[in-house]
DNA sequence: GCCAACGTTGGC
DNA sequence: GCCAACGTTGGC
């Protein structure tokens, strides 16, 4: 069972097209390793800066509605993207050397659902928000830090004090 | 479905 | 090392 450190110094974004894997996906499977990151700074954060315990932000993207839907949690230490080395995967990467895996993940644990989810033009209009890189136009990272503090507004205004 | 913005690739 | 071409993301 995986909790949010009460302690952690940082929050995170991640973003899923919940058509490809929703939060209701994360909840049924509990934890899931976030496979299929082909960004290289996104692989540093998780390589390099997120910690069990951080708090995740669940975003829905590519859909009429963009939106925070759910709280996650990091829920392993980072290990190699086993998709990357997969020829029947999608994102297997013939470039990736197993001696020197380019690709390197963490497992995401569900927490829980928002009572009230937050669209991305509440986020766009909140100036408490609006700094996010996800509210950016033309921003197409998959996954990046949160402030601490940012996140716990948005819990609010999820509807989770 | 469109298209702007961006990251990556590869020729030179 | 530059940069044009290309592929992808993701809002709309």
């Amino acid at each position: 069972m995986s909790a949010i450190n009460p302690n952690a110094k940082q929050a995170w974004l991640v973003k899923s097209e919940p058509d490809d894997y929703s939060f209701a996906d994360l909840q049924r499977d509990g934890a899931s390793p976030w496979t299929g990151v082909r960004n290289y700074q996104a692989r540093n954060w998780m390589r390099d800066s997120m910690c069990i315990g951080d708090p995740v932000l669940f975003y829905h993207s590519n859909i009429p509605t963009p939106e925070v839907v759910g709280i996650a949690t990091v829920a392993s230490t980072p290990y190699p993207d086993p998709t990357q080395f997969d020829q029947a995967s999608e994102y297997f990467d013939p470039k990736s050397d197993p001696n020197g895996p380019r690709w390197i993940l963490v497992d995401i644990a569900a927490v829980e659902l928002l009572p009230k989810t937050i669209p991305l033009s509440v986020l766009r209009n909140d100036p408490k928000t609006n700094t996010l890189p996800t509210t950016q136009r033309g921003t197409r990272l998959s996954l990046h830090p949160v402030p601490i503090e940012v996140f716990h507004h948005i819990c609010n205004q999820g509807g989770i004090s």
